[in-house]
RNA sequence: GUCCCCAUCGUCUAGAGGCCUAGGACACCAGCCUUUCACGUUGGUAACACGGGUUCGAAUCCCGUUGGGGACGCCA
């Protein structure tokens, strides 16, 4: 049989980077196995799903090249076949109707904690004759958990990543799969929807782990074979505690906002919790070849940004100059930034070069600014400060060789230690007022490579004008 | 409170009883390279949570302690 996985979120906000992980991993795993990888909408809850989220997360999935095989899955839509499945586990007196009201169930939980017990369902209508009910209430139907004679049994889930976990039935209660309103609950829904997508694989947030003795008691009670189960450890902040927005950017579509990459993202995704040997740059081609569950750990990570920056500066030196190019030119843009045809091309003239000093394609934007705009660049306070008296002598002189200098970047490397040479300077001397005067900064690419993507014009009346000031 | 899971440098990890004087990566520090910055490169600081077993031998197996996390809804 073939292997088919689903990454199930509920649209109740945007893509938790700890679920895009979840995602990627149910990804990898098809992949490898050569099976399929389907999405589910967990819409069940109508107060807090919404289309908005739906679409951020179609969007975010999308972006980290993580679309399913096949049409999304909207589990709202099975409604009517969760319901079916209800009735037939209470046909089959695998279910019961019960006919508690929400606050009689709330004092039977306090009144548990009180006492110290675990707050579970006591089973009050499990027995009992539904004609025996109050008069106006409709019932909830009820899973009856298993009840061994003597009192012992256990169920066994055998998790790929977690090893053998064993729950006593002691300790499972009466879930619900029904509610009052004839609606499922996600326990049911999930049980009924895996098993009908025929999904052999459920990973997940292992959050998830003692939900799926839950689960497995639905499995059992329809006569269905249980999936196989991989509960993947969650992802902390950098204090260990659960991953909030205030650890940093958390949502996967923020991460495309601050400049990273998508491969970057889903790499560093990857290494966290799983691991080959020393390998640290994984592709995803050798991701799909390498990834199996057993290579996953079991102890949850925490997120570290400084690690998903150096990876994403790797990746974008190893990215197409056209590709980077365009992702610059879109963010300058949308930071109000003018400029022209010749400012693009300049850009990605100039790309291979930036590309290597920058991380993010934020930051790489910042850098490539200069090389976009027309005319004098602004200039920081650190550079303004080289541009003394002397500087603004050399640069008037530099201004007037340059003219009659050949305009092509190793040319200009070799025109400008010969200017040095002749001057009786340092190469470094000629190197940073010419930069501040081109670029307004005291950091950026080689400047024989800078003067090159400039061309004569630009770079003359930009030394000139940094001269005059 | 009850149940479940987890535990190697600050962080991510390698490690399946001898290959471990514990390896790699990020971060940090120092040197080299150099027209700035970055890249690259060389070196450095830095970990098996603790306590008991088992064994000739334990980071690796077992038990306990401590610490962390998760789950206990007519939420998902």
């Amino acid at each position: 049989m073939s292997v088919r996985t689903r990454f199930a979120p509920s649209p109740t906000g945007y893509l938790h980077i700890g679920g895009a992980r979840t995602a990627l991993f149910n990804y990898l795993f098809a992949r490898h196995h050569n099976g399929q990888y389907l999405l589910r909408i967990e819409d069940t809850d109508k107060q807090r799903s919404t289309p908005e989220a739906v679409r951020q997360i179609l969007e975010s999935l999308d972006w980290l090249g993580l679309g399913p095989d096949e049409p999304p899955v909207f589990q709202s839509a099975r409604e009517a076949r969760h319901a079916e499945v209800a009735r037939e586990l209470l046909a089959r007196g695998r279910a019961y109707l019960a006919f508690d009201t929400p606050e009689e169930l709330a004092a039977m939980r306090e009144q548990a904690m009180k006492e110290g017990r675990p707050p579970r369902y006591d089973g009050r209508w499990r027995d009992r004759d539904p004609a025996e009910a109050p008069p106006g209430r409709t019932p909830a139907i009820r899973l009856k958990a298993p009840r061994p004679e003597d009192g012992r049994g256990e169920i066994v889930v055998k998790d790929l990543v977690q090893g053998e976990v064993r729950v006593a039935h002691a300790e499972l209660d009466d879930l619900i799969i029904l509610r009052s309103d004839g609606t499922p609950t996600y326990l049911h829904a999930v049980v009924v929807d895996d098993h009908d997508m025929a999904i052999t694989h459920v990973i997940r947030g292992d959050d998830h782990l003692t939900n799926t003795f839950r689960q497995c008691m639905i499995y059992d009670a329809m006569g269905w074979h249980r999936p196989h189960f991989a509960h993947i450890p969650l992802i902390h902040g950098a204090d260990g505690a659960k991953l909030s927005k205030r650890h940093g950017a958390v949502g996967a579509l923020e991460f495309r906002e601050q400049g990273f990459l998508p491969e970057a993202v889903c790499n560093y995704l990857l290494r966290l919790g799983w691991g080959h040997g020393d390998e640290e740059i994984v592709p995803r081609d050798r991701a799909i070849a390498l990834f199996d569950l057993k290579d996953v750990g079991r102890a949850a990570s925490r997120m570290d940004y400084a690690k998903l920056t150096h990876l994403n500066g790797v990746y974008l030196r190893q990215a197409d100059d056209d590709r980077l190019a365009e992702e610059v030119l879109e963010r300058l843009a949308k930071h109000g930034i003018d400029f022209g045809t010749i400012g693009g091309d300049r850009v990605r003239a100039l790309m291979p070069e930036l590309k290597a000093r920058a991380k993010t394609l934020e930051e790489l934007a910042g850098t490539a600014a200069f090389a976009a705009i027309e005319g004098p660049p602004p200039m920081d306070a650190k550079s303004a400060a080289l541009l003394t008296p002397e500087a603004k002598a050399r640069l008037a002189d530099l201004a007037q060789f340059l003219t009659d200098a050949p305009w092509e970047r190793l040319e200009l490397e070799r025109w400008l230690r010969d200017y040095a040479e002749v001057k009786g300077l340092k190469l470094g001397a000629v190197a940073q007022p010419l930069r501040v005067a081109l670029t307004g900064s005291t950091q950026s690419p080689p400047i024989d490579a800078v003067l090159a993507a400039l061309g004569r014009t630009e770079a003359v009346d930009r030394i000139l004008a940094a001269a005059e000031e």
